[in-house]
RNA sequence: UGACCUAUGGUGUAACGGUAGCACAAGAGAUUUUGGUUCUCUCGGUCUAGGUUCGAAUCCUGGUAGGUCAACCA
């Protein structure tokens, strides 16, 4: 057993975060009998996001990690912001992430029937009483964090009244908002979840699961920590903003009389240059700025899926990040570099040529058509390889060319010699321009029949080697180009009263028709693919039979496009 | 005049009273038929002031800074 942990620990090539830290601390101690369980409980109120995925892999991967069970459960007390269309997108990300609840399926409304009878108990032992005041006067008698509440009038209702009075909230006698029912803890608590916090209201709504069978809901407060509870939980992993509750959940769970998880708070997940709350994503979708929830610019899981991430690399992602306490915003280039590590091994490599231009080899054959061969995956020799045709002209990337170099510049430029790649090395003879717009239209090449790849010319040191496409054989494809869709770091740090929508990069999308070679007919959607120089492009699944379309997932790095900036 | 939480390179995260390490980022070089990959190297950190200790990032006290909490949201 103890080995077992620590080959996997070596496996990893991580110390414990300080969530395993309490975790063996309690096996070792005998807590719960070394058990380990532990859930995931989303709100079914929106899609699912990258802050999420932290936490899916942090409770799953305990599950696993600890020989533990976990289960998915959606915390649905409010039927006014709730809806089957989340539930299902949630399940789908989850599963799609790599993890399996197996049978443990559940919702907080699994157990309204329950929580009734545990405010029942509230009830009767004097702990909970239905109150009249308005949501107004409620909020108004609460207090400050620095100023105690004042008590409601409601509070010295006899245990029959507030019987009586629940059970015909229930029955549906009163309409929404007229009475609630509290707790009855202490108005001067420094602690303002303290302050009788409201656990029931009416709520006339039809619910996804229970239809219309309840027109009284349970708050959060008053269904998490007994949902945890009900379902043996061990350990529940929350995060920080429900630090202040716990004592809440405590006081519930001992006033009641049931079995005590652990509640363990870390800090959520924030990334540069992208936002992180429901709120502001809903925002960003109903106001157009995004084309929906799977937009490829959102960090939601569907977005990232539809832009080409991959369940290995987000896991991997969340894996690396690490788990703690402190408020943190990570760079999202460490992001870039868990897909490009992924997908620098998987992806299978394709020549496309984002902005054509055209090259002429003047020496070569009119008609002719060679077969080039070409590898897959360097990476990966299993993949084989695969035949690219080659002709008399082909089209460059416009960037390849300069007529102007400057000194490190290695690719092409009249005089200079550059491979093709798994073709001949050229050489620029001249330029052919548009003679209003100067535009150069073609460039002029010579090739060397010599230096054909796998030749032993072909050995011949050139500086640059490029991706091309021959024209007759390149297939159009629509390629989308993503760009941050934030130009600030901390969209969310506001200044001079700035929102996060002020900061949207108004480049955070650019189309560009694509020339590529033909193997390129074969792609599915979601297939990825490495184009040759520029990056990892993903088949998006507007792609129709007579035109694919791409998202770039991420670009490679870039080494020359740093030079050039210095300059 | 509140309670709770947090503070380690640019960003994350380790070090469990005993040599401040790792990853990303950044910079330099080597290799390369991808200016990719791979490899080597470099840069750079314990919020502050006291205290305890042979020894403090770690324990204690005060400060400072940041975060969370005043929905019939979760």
């Amino acid at each position: 057993m103890e080995e077992i942990k620590i080959a996997e620990d070596e496996k990893t090539n991580r110390a414990l975060n300080f969530i395993e830290d309490i975790i063996e601390e309690d096996i070792r101690n005998g807590v719960n009998e070394g058990r380990v369980h532990t859930r995931f409980p989303p709100e079914p109120n929106g899609y699912l996001h990258i802050g999420h995925a932290k936490s899916i892999c942090l409770n799953f991967g305990l599950g696993n990690k600890y020989n533990g069970k976990t289960n998915l459960r959606f915390d649905d007390t409010n039927p006014v912001k709730e809806d089957v269309e989340y539930v299902e997108s949630i399940m789908e990300d989850v599963k799609w992430l790599g993890f399996d609840w197996q049978d443990r399926l559940f919702y907080a409304s699994d157990y309204f029937d329950q929580l009734y009878e545990y405010a029942i108990i509230l009830i009767k032992k004097g702990k909970a009483y239905v109150c009249d005041m308005t949501a107004e006067e409620i909020s108004e008698t609460r207090g400050t964090p620095t100023r105690p509440g004042k008590e409601s009038p409601f509070r010295i209702r006899s245990v029959e009244e507030n019987l009586d009075l629940f059970s015909r909230m229930r029955a549906g006698e009163f309409p929404d908002g007229t009475r609630v029912l509290r707790a009855n803890i202490d108005m001067t608590s420094p602690n303002m979840h303290m302050r009788d916090p409201v656990l029931y209201r009416i709520l006339h709504a039809y619910h996804h699961r229970t239809e219309n069978r309840w027109c009284i809901y349970p708050m959060y407060d008053f269904a998490h920590g007994q949902s945890d509870s009900i379902e043996h939980i061990t350990h529940s992993i929350c995060t920080l903003e429900f630090e202040v509750h716990r004592p809440l959940y405590d006081w519930f769970i001992r006033e009641i009389g049931i079995y005590a998880p652990r509640q363990i708070e870390f800090a959520r997940l924030n990334v540069t240059y992208t936002v992180m709350s429901k709120r502001k994503l809903l925002e960003l979708v109903r106001e157009g700025n995004v084309s929906g929830w799977d937009d490829p610019r959102m960090p939601t899981i569907c977005g990232l899926r539809r832009r080409g991430y991959t369940p290995e690399s987000i896991r991997n992602f969340a894996d690396i990040i690490g788990v703690a306490k402190r408020d943190n915003i990570i760079d999202v280039s460490l992001l870039e570099f868990c897909i490009r590590e992924d997908l620098n091994n998987r992806a299978n490599r394709l020549m496309a040529v984002l902005d054509p231009v055209k090259v002429i080899l003047d020496n070569y054959p009119e008609d002719l058509v060679e077969e080039m061969e070409s590898v897959n995956n360097p990476e990966d020799e299993s993949k084989g390889k695969r035949k690219v045709p080659f002709s008399k002209t082909v089209f460059i990337e416009r960037d390849d060319f300069m007529e102007d170099p400057p000194n490190k510049f290695f690719r092409l430029s009249p005089g200079r010699e550059v491979r093709l790649k798994a073709a001949y090395i050229i050489k620029c003879e001249s330029v052919a321009k548009d003679p209003k717009t100067g535009k150069i239209e073609e460039i002029h090449c010579t090739y060397d029949p010599t230096t054909k790849s796998g030749m032993p010319e072909s050995n011949r040191k050139v500086k640059g080697t490029l991706h091309w496409v021959s024209a007759k054989h390149a297939v159009a494809a629509e390629v989308r180009l993503y760009d941050r869709l934030f130009l600030k770091e901390n969209p969310d740090e506001n200044e001079l009263g700035a929102t996060y929508k002020d900061f949207l990069n108004p480049n955070s999308l650019n189309i560009v028709s694509a020339l590529i070679e033909p193997a390129v007919k074969a792609a599915q959607i979601l297939e990825k693919y490495q184009f040759e120089r520029t990056g990892y492009f993903s088949v998006d699944k507007d792609s129709t039979t007579n035109m694919l379309v791409f998202n770039r997932v991420v670009p490679l790095k870039d080494s020359w496009s740093k030079v050039e900036k210095v300059k």
